[in-house]
RNA sequence: GCCCAGGUGCUGAAAUUGGUAGACAGGCAUGGUUGAGGGCCAUGUGUCCGCAAGGGCGUGCGGGUUCGAGUCCCGCCCUGGGCACCA
């Protein structure tokens, strides 16, 4: 009988369809399994094979576990709020719903045909008005909440307002901005100039609402201000630092300005801690956990604060990691748009800083980071400070390798202990002075923190690591500075100038902002997918009837940003249907953490950062009980395409194949692969690809052929190289393609894509079915046939625990290559095998379980356990070595104690061969390894 | 510049705790089957010397530790990815 996949794998989707085969429910009875893959967007190219990679691992795990006994959870949904879904609603004024449900059909359509085992009455998708319902729910309650920095969690607002009356922020310490009270819109306070943020009760109960609803906004999880954005008025839109080059926008060249703009902001920042030390709880790869760490950016150290050296009692404040060496300072730096710069600069270097103010502005951020190679620049405002330890007068410069946006604004520049500093006293012929014992500060910069400080006062002689926590406490005693702790993490901005995304439940009253809580706001109809024409975000062109619910004098005409829904979604999968509450707390608290999260590196900052965020939010405000979405993940590689190449002679219509084309000036090209055969170009089919190829004339090689240029890169549409998975389930069957793409290579690492190894792993599974339609219930199972069931059953189960999904499929194709070899024909010697199969063969195992007497379906057969007394051999063989040669093999029973076995190896006939007239200074046994003898 | 990952045959790779390097596949070669092609089957395939037996060399490079190193340590080179001149 040949192996028909095609019939095969038909039947058992229609099977598994009909019996819910996947569907799951909570069952106490069990312990659960949740595996999840990342939210995938459903993009309009449809699967590539790259995309398959993690869903088919995490399948095969998730099959794995329920072989085991676990309940398994394992759902699939779609991200599908985003960008491309409304660009191409702006070019063609299709409504995004309709493209978005086509692609998701699409998506849907190649994901059934690989046979997975995904929970599908569980699926959710992020613009469904019953999932952003949830998702605008978690907003309306992070900006109904607090964060108490003594509690160190999120709190009721109420809880806050409580305090406020009772006494003020005397007793609490929200998290908010350094002087939140300075960013309040002008209005009337019951405070003057002086008023420090100790607000008292009775200060508190003089505000009126909207004076109270300004301050209240400073201590929100989410709250509104200003923040300063890539506004490109041509696009009507903000633009992400990478998509402006040059000051212009990436695409089309617009002109690009930054702007301030009121936008909701979520308060990630009061996190920072709690999401640096919680990763010591995840399972995940050092590499993301160092990642995170990093972009979180704690760094110790103290604010100082240097007063200006005129009579206006103003003072620059800056962050230092290293304050320790503020004997050092030479000179100050300010960000170019620092706001002390205009009463710091003196009148006659007021044109230069200008100039330079002017030239800093047009640099985007990235450039000012500069990326390479970078010139010093900088500017004098001839202004001074003075040093808060020894009076001297510093020089204030301006220099824009400082960044306004970061810390102060501000630092304290001590050339000989900075890279960048030093660079920059060299520049500007600014002093460097020696603090380091024995660096002379003027040949070179030292960073290390391990040689004594000289010049410094009272930290002389102390080591900078032993002299820091004596700086600090210095600074505090002078009161000019203190002990601070300073994250690089920023609040996240959560507006986003677009249409399809969720709208906010906000509306606004007097530019209140309002939340509408008793009925759910749902995104309205509009006549174009553009901002209005004085720039206002595509919303603005809803009419008031075109809302579901309108209040207020406007609605919120923002919408939220992509990870706004993907922050939470795998809670919705445990509860996907509740209309009461976003996720019941019974079942989160079932299904708990996601215990393998599978998807590709490129999160590693954004979507995780976020997810841990929410839920801790969650959990801080009680409705889910676990503190971290993901306790374990691995993250895929990529899989690359490989390109095809023609060569074109410049100027012509010629071709060149690729052994020629040194003789000619070329051009090389793309082409696509499907017109590309082992490297032979079908010319026929490449003249009616594309009618400027209609007239190619070719030059071709000695045997009559065009050869095609190859290389691996990228998987595009830009480059012709995708492959996608339906040529391949056609010709295959969903099967072998599974396989296929586990036995690539280790699931983390990159690896090309080429479809020639995948005849091998085809002809494994024909192999496989052989074997099981040749069975014969009067044949007995041989010792040696268990002994290769069992050598099979435990390397597979150890190769699958530890996720090392390639190896499972050689262990397989050995087991099925030795079997066959053995003639084994036992059915029920090989029913075992069926299992084995089962999780990266689904279609094929139930159809072995059958062949090899099984009654039901093999999803839930209990895994096969390796039995000890098959493993273990009665002989063993040593690789005799001498002086760590290998030079011969000896058999010798397997409990045989190492000194017989040293006997027996001595005594061999051609143990004298090697020995010579050497002596034997050592023998080495290792038991049931290797025996090494050592002669000189 | 910094951080991370990686470097093993012609190719994808294996070697899990320091113990026979190249399992399992692909490709290629030779032979068989076939009217031909495809398919299938068998054998071979790291490299050098050798008819063979056998031996030398061999996991990016240079050192080291060890009876024994792809694996551990030190220094360097290359490739891929990420970044934020982060005070």
């Amino acid at each position: 009988m040949e192996y028909d996949f095609r019939a095969i794998e038909h039947r058992w989707q229609a099977n598994w369809k009909a019996s819910e085969a996947y569907k799951v429910t909570e069952d106490p009875t069990k312990k659960k399994f949740y595996v999840l893959d990342m939210f995938p967007y459903p993009s309009g190219a449809g699967l590539h094979v790259g995309h398959p990679l993690g869903y088919i691992a995490s399948d095969v795990y998730a099959r794995y576990k329920r072989h085991q006994g676990f309940n398994v959870l394992h759902p699939m949904g779609y991200d599908s709020f985003g960008l491309p879904a409304e660009q191409y609603a702006i070019q063609t004024g299709q409504h995004p719903a309709v493209t978005t449900e086509a692609n998701i059909a699409r998506y849907r359509e190649q994901l059934d045909q690989l046979g997975f085992c995904y929970d599908w009455s569980r699926e959710v998708r992020t613009s469904d008005p019953d999932y952003y319902r949830w998702t605008q729910w978690i907003f309306a309650e992070l900006f109904e909440s607090w964060y108490d920095i003594e509690a160190n969690c999120a709190k009721p607002i109420s809880s806050l307002i409580n305090a406020l009356r009772s006494d003020g922020l005397n007793d609490v310490e929200p998290a908010c901005a350094a002087k939140w009270w300075k960013v309040l819109p002008a209005g009337q306070y019951p405070w003057d100039e002086a008023f420090d943020g100790a607000l008292t009760a009775d200060q508190w109960k003089l505000c009126d609402a909207k004076a109270q609803s300004h301050i209240l906004m400073q201590f929100r999880l989410a709250y509104l201000a200003e923040s300063e954005v890539n506004w490109c008025p041509a696009l009507g839109t903000v633009l992400a630092n990478d998509e402006v080059k040059d000051g212009l926008s990436e695409r089309g060249g617009h002109s690009v300005i930054r702007r301030r703009m009121r936008q909701w902001i979520l308060r990630i920042s009061a996190f920072s801690q709690r999401l640096i030390e919680d990763l010591q709880t995840l399972d995940w790869t050092d590499s993301i956990k160092e990642a995170q760490r990093n972009w979180i950016g704690r760094s110790e150290g103290a604010s100082v604060h240097f007063e200006i050296a005129d009579d206006s009692g103003n003072t620059i404040e800056v962050f230092t990691t290293r304050p320790e060496t503020i004997y050092g300072v030479s000179f100050m730096v300010l960000a170019p748009e620092h706001g002390l710069v205009e009463s710091l600069t003196s009148a006659d270097q007021l044109e230069s800083v200008k100039a330079y103010q002017r030239a800093a502005a047009k640099k985007s951020e990235r450039e000012r980071q500069g990326a390479g190679d970078y010139e010093v620049t900088g500017c004098f405002t001839g202004g001074y400070a003075l040093h808060p330890l020894t009076g001297a007068k510093i020089p204030v410069w301006i220099a824009d390798y400082v960044l306004a946006g970061y810390g102060t604004g501000a630092i304290m520049a001590v050339p000989a202990g900075d890279e960048r500093d030093w660079k920059f006293a060299k520049a500007f012929a600014l002093p460097i002075p020696t603090i380091f014992r024995g660096v002379d500060a003027d040949e070179a910069v030292y960073t290390e923190k391990d040689i004594p400080l000289c010049n410094s006062g009272e930290f002389d002689g102390k080591t900078p690591v032993e002299a820091i926590p004596i700086a600090i406490a210095h600074l505090e005693e002078k009161r000019v500075g203190m002990g601070q702790v300073n994250y690089r993490l920023r609040d996240a901005v959560f507006s986003r100038q677009r249409y399809w995304g969720e709208p906010f439940p906000i509306c606004y009253q007097g530019e209140i902002p309002h939340l509408i809580r008793d009925e759910q706001v749902t995104l309205p109809p509009v006549d174009a997918y553009l901002p209005t024409e004085d720039g206002a975000p595509p919303l603005a062109r809803a009419k008031k009837e075109d809302w579901n619910v309108t209040r207020g004098e406007r609605m919120e005409y923002n919408t939220m940003p992509g990870w706004a829904g993907s922050s939470w979604y795998f809670l919705r999968y445990m509860d996907p249907r509740n209309g009461a509450e976003f996720c019941a707390r019974e079942k989160s608290d079932y299904w708990g953490q996601v215990d393998l999260y599978v998807g590709g590196a490129e999160h590693t900052t954004g979507h995780l950062l976020y997810s841990r965020f929410w839920t801790k939010f969650l959990f801080d405000r009680g409705w889910i009980g676990f503190k971290e979405p993901f306790k374990r993940m691995i993250n895929q590689g990529m899989i690359l395409g490989r390109s095809n190449f023609v060569y074109r002679v410049q100027g012509t219509d010629q071709f060149v194949t690729s052994e020629k084309r040194k003789e000619f000036q070329t051009q090389r090209l793309h082409v696509d692969i499907n017109l590309v055969q082992s490297d032979k170009l079908d010319m026929e089919a490449f003249k009616a690809w594309r009618p400027e190829y209609a007239n190619a004339k070719f030059v071709l090689n000695e045997d009559g052929d065009y050869t095609c240029g190859h290389e691996v890169e990228k998987m595009s549409k830009s480059k012709f190289n995708v492959q996608t998975p339906d040529d391949l389930v056609e010709r295959y069957g969903a099967d072998t393609l599974r396989c296929y793409e586990m036995f690539l290579g280790p699931l983390t690492q990159h690896k090309p894509w080429d479809t020639q190894g995948i005849s091998g792993v085809h002809n494994f599974l024909r192999k496989l079915y052989r074997l099981c339609n040749q069975t014969d219930a009067s044949s007995v199972a041989s010792d040696a046939q268990y002994r290769v069931l069992h050598k099979t059953i435990k390397k597979v189960s150890d190769d699958l625990d530890r996720h090392a999904f390639n190896t499972v499929i050689s262990a397989l194709m050995i087991g099925v290559n030795e079997l066959l070899e053995i003639k084994a024909q036992n059915p029920e010697l090989l029913r075992p095998l069926a299992i084995l199969v089962s999780p990266v063969a689904p279609h094929l195992a139930e159809e072995l379980w059958l062949l090899c007497g099984g009654t039901n379906s093999v999803l839930d057969q209990a895994w096969p356990s390796a039995e000890e007394r098959w493993l273990t051999e009665d002989e063993v063989t040593y690789p005799v070595s001498f002086n760590g040669k290998v030079r011969f093999q000896l058999r010798v029973p397997a409990d045989m104690n190492p000194k017989s076995v040293e006997r027996e190896v001595l005594t061999h006939k051609k143990t004298n061969d090697y020995i010579g007239d050497k002596t034997v200074r050592k023998v080495i046994v290792v038991p049931g390894r290797i025996v090494n003898i050592v002669v000189n």
